[in-house]
RNA sequence: GGGUGAUUAGCUCAGUUGGCUAGAGUACCGGUCUCACAUACCGGGGGUCAGAGGUUCGAAUCCUCUAUCACCCACCA
């Protein structure tokens, strides 16, 4: 978020990170409840007003870290718009939003089987549910006929089975297959449940899998989904046996007061002293849990409020199929689809007091229901008593936040703001909360503001967290905490491993090594910054202003300033497709492979030549390179900045001390426009026009810097120590590539170490080395060259080659291979053909070189 | 049960529409305190692209199957 919305100021867009936090409702609820727990405090006793005076005050305590967590991480929110749900205005924007839905009748207060969490006590949505995976049993448990002389397979009785074994308690029928001929003789009789000798009847139902267990279904329909279904279809009694805290009530007869769980333990043990357990199995299946209390829920009877989302989500759909809002990646569409289209109803009240009341006054005199916009109803809208009590239950919190985009804004009331910053351009989140929050602002967005919210939805991945890592088998990298990197790397390192970590749809292992990584990029740039300012003390500020000089720009300083403007686009297209890892991948490869290995080194000699600077043209040439030099920096704070807002300020402002004043704004290297700024952060986004590509200078520097490896290569791989020289030659039949090559001798000398060095024309190459000694050498494309070595290490030049000979006789050979099936010619491209003999004809000359420096070795 | 994504160097990952000898960082090995930086510099080794088939002149890339892993969804008692 930070990358984006500092980059897009750069660029010169109006940015605004709104940051803010919501009121977590049951998250709080549960950290309230068990403070008060250690304390000996009943939430009961305690009251709802003392309730939620204390929950404010811990929000006051704890609610301000993540804000804190964002300001360490230097992240650029407007800190004035901070804003949190349970705030008056986003309370009013609640109120308004409740009272026209439910106008319109989509919010509707009814009695339905919902999940319900017995720890909390309150109703969750099915969002709210996480299923997972436990190992747990099936009780296969006879039911006695009611009449003694029915028989089913023989036997008077039928066996059900179950994983809830409680639950027959509030048993009010038993179920099979309308089509299982097996039961056909039970068609209208009855059984007796046992424990509780209830009689109760067979039905026949559709749901019923005949295939599973004995075909069988015990019907609960007060504590089970489909039971529930079946016992609407079929008319049952709906006996509810629990209290809202999980306790079996006054229904389960003697197991009444005992815990669901205990009730289970006791149930199964007087079947099985009654001889009623036929058998139990070992049984994997998915348990529902809260997501927050991690308490098992259960399927229960309650009124509440409900939210009719069918007609809502029309829209919602609509807007992601059109390309209203986007995905990136676009496969989380999916997700959303999948979610929207196979929508429930959403139940909205919850039976806590942290969160938005909800906005209704029951009459005490006529029953009618008051909705108000207003904090507090006087009276009834209907008779006009004053004798009105507001709803216990709250809202869901995610009720609030679906209106963040509008609410944060000033709505209901028409605001600058909402004109201004609605829609909005990007929402970056994880895709844990598509449901509950991205999808329900869009839907919300779309019936409120009559447009979505945002343009593009960034779904990030996720660091794997302890739970998870446990489940896998290998271990995969540590558990990180970020404020301890932030102290132990630094935050530059800590943001810019982050980015480089976040490709497209994975998720994030970190290990701490990779922030020690980035803290030494920060490093090296920071001391690359260093030398620039050590090497530039002496250009004036009129030097920089009168720029570079083209007719003095050496190949590097051209090669240096494509470079830049390559990276630059380059870093611009990928921030655009918020490709993350790309930026990082690119400034590190820009500023630690070229600009630090290749051009600061390039440029040294040039440099340190100021105490002779006898020449007019070396002085030009001196100046020249501090110009690119200072350039190059002050460009690289910039599209770091995004980034690395620390060290690319502290760098910044250091250039911009010493030019900053003396550099107009109409600056021709584009400097002076942003050096007139306060702050890298408000400084334009640099232009890659300013930098067109040069690929002659590309071109050549790539060939300067094979042959100036070639020459490492053979020192090292033949020993030669870095305080030693090489007397080098290097030979070819291209006289206009040796003279490009003599150009840069200096260039050899410094960064190849080389003693003597000769550029000559040969059609053939010359063996020998220097007196007592040979040559190593090596092809760099049509030119040889030659390092002069000691006799001594003959042997070792002789491996060196014959490994060397082997590499290439062997892709000769794959090369011949391919141009020999006529197909391949025949019908591949041309430039792929030419390019394959092309490639034939340079092998084979190479081989033929090498054989020869073999036999020249003896 | 359905769906999605993955499987490339010891590790974490790149690899656009099929086409030079499959890359990076890190780790590893060898050599260097060379005046910005040892959080550094120079050089190097390392991969049957999960497996098997197929399409194609040509496959890490496209298709099918298999294996393993992850995530999401689902009312199988």
């Amino acid at each position: 978020q930070d990358v984006l919305t500092r980059w897009k100021r750069m660029a010169g867009c109006n940015t605004l990170w709104l940051p803010g936090t919501d009121h977590a409702s049951i998250a709080t609820h549960n950290v309230i409840e068990k403070e008060l727990r250690a304390e000996g405090v009943d939430r009961r006793e305690m009251g709802r007003e003392a309730f939620i005076k204390r929950a404010w005050q811990w929000r006051e305590e704890y609610g301000g870290i993540i804000i804190e967590q964002l300001r360490k991480l230097g992240c650029s929110c407007d800190w004035t718009r901070t804003r949190f749900t349970m705030d008056p205005g986003l309370s009013r924007a609640v109120r308004a939003v409740f009272k026209r839905l439910y106008d319109e009748g989509l919010i509707y207060r009814g009695t339905y089987l919902v999940n319900w969490c017995p720890q909390d006590q309150t109703v969750l949505s099915d969002e709210e549910v996480e299923h997972e995976e436990v190992k747990g049993r099936l009780w296969h448990i006879r039911y006695p006929l009611a009449d003694p002389r029915d028989r089913a397979g023989g036997r008077n009785y039928i066996v059900v089975a179950t994983t809830r074994p409680e639950t027959m308690l509030g048993d009010t029928a038993v179920a099979f297959n309308p089509l299982d001929e097996r039961y056909a003789p039970l068609r209208g009789k009855f059984c007796i449940l046992p424990l509780m000798n209830r009689k109760i009847p067979f039905i026949q139902d559709d749901l019923v899998d005949r295939e599973f267990g004995t075909g069988m279904v015990k019907v609960t329909p007060a504590h089970d989904p489909n039971d529930y279904e079946m016992g609407k279809r079929h008319d049952l009694e709906f006996i509810n046996i629990l209290n809202p805290d999980g306790s079996v009530n006054e229904n389960g007869g003697p197991y009444a007061g005992l815990d669901r769980f205990e009730a289970r333990e006791r149930v199964v043990a007087d079947l099985e002293a009654q001889g009623l357990i036929e058998r139990i199995e070992d049984h994997v299946h998915q348990v529902g849990h809260s997501y927050r209390s991690g308490a098992i829920v259960e399927p229960y009877i309650s009124e509440q409020w409900f939210v009719s989302m069918k007609p809502l989500v029309v829209e919602a759909i609509a807007a992601v199929e059109d390309g209203r809002v986007r995905f990136v990646p676009k496969s989380w569409e999916n997700t959303y689809f999948h979610w929207l289209r196979n929508v429930r109803d959403w139940p909205i009240s919850r039976q806590l007091w942290w969160g938005h009341q909800i906005p209704v006054w029951h009459c005490g005199d006529c029953g009618a229901l008051t909705v108000s916009e207003e904090e507090t109803a006087e009276k009834c809208e209907k008779c006009g008593s004053t004798n009105v009590k507001q709803d216990e239950d709250i809202l869901d919190t995610w009720f609030s936040s679906a209106l963040w985009p509008f609410s944060t804004m000033g709505w209901p009331d028409k605001t600058p703001d909402l004109e201004r910053y609605y829609p909005t351009s990007v929402l970056v989140t994880a895709h844990e909360i598509i449901f509950f929050w991205v999808a329900r602002m869009i839907v919300m967005g779309l019936k409120f503001m009559g447009d979505a919210p945002f343009r593009d939805i960034y779904i990030h991945p996720m660091v794997f967290d302890e739970e998870t890592k446990k489940k896998m088998s290998k271990s995969l990298g540590n558990i990180i905490d970020p404020l301890e990197m932030i102290e132990k790397y630094g935050t530059d390192a800590v943001r810019m491993t982050l980015c480089a970590t976040t490709i497209k749809g994975s998720n994030l292992y970190l290990s701490e090594e990779r922030f020690a990584g980035r803290r030494s990029f920060t490093n090296k740039f920071w001391n690359s910054a260093r030398f620039v300012l050590m090497n530039t003390e002496d250009l004036a500020a009129e030097d920089l202003r009168r720029g570079r000089d083209p007719q003095a720009l050496e190949l590097e300083d051209r090669w240096i300033l494509s470079a830049f403007g390559r990276v630059t686009r380059k870093i611009d297209a990928a921030l655009n497709e918020y490709e993350f890892d790309q930026y990082i991948h690119r400034l590190y490869h820009f500023v630690w492979g070229e600009y630090c290995d290749w051009y600061l080194e390039l440029v040294k000699g040039r440099l340190y030549s100021k105490d002779k600077p006898e020449a007019q043209a070396a002085a030009r040439s001196r100046r020249n390179a501090q110009v690119v030099l200072v350039t190059v920096l002050e460009g690289l704070c910039r599209i770091m900045h995004p980034v690395a807002p620390f060290v690319t300020e502290e760098v910044w402002q250091a250039v911009r001390e010493r030019y900053g004043d003396g550099l107009g704004a109409k600056e021709a290297l584009g400097l002076g426009d942003a050096l007139s700024c306060e702050s890298v952060m408000i400084a334009p986004w640099p232009s890659a026009d300013r930098f067109p590509e040069d690929p002659e200078a590309e071109g050549k520097m790539e060939r300067l810097m094979e042959a100036i490896g070639a020459v490492r290569r053979i020192r090292s791989e033949m020993g030669v120590p870095p305080s030693e020289t090489v007397d080098v030659r290097a030979t070819s039949a291209d006289r206009g590539e040796l003279d490009f090559l003599e150009s840069q001798r200096r260039h050899f000398e410094a960064l190849a170490r080389t003693g003597s060095l000769v550029f000559e024309k040969a059609e053939a190459e010359s063996p020998e080395g220097d007196a007592g000694g040979f040559a190593s050498t090596a092809m760099v494309g049509p030119v040889t060259i030659s390092v002069g070595l000691p006799a001594s290490l003959v042997e070792a030049e002789r491996a060196r080659l014959t490994k060397e000979l082997e590499r290439l006789e062997s892709l000769l050979e794959r090369t011949k291979k391919k141009l020999a099936i006529p197909s391949f010619v025949e019908k591949a491209p041309e430039n792929v053909v030419n390019a394959e003999r092309e490639r034939l004809n340079e092998t084979e000359s190479q081989c033929a070189v090498l054989r020869e420096r073999l036999e020249g070795l003896g």
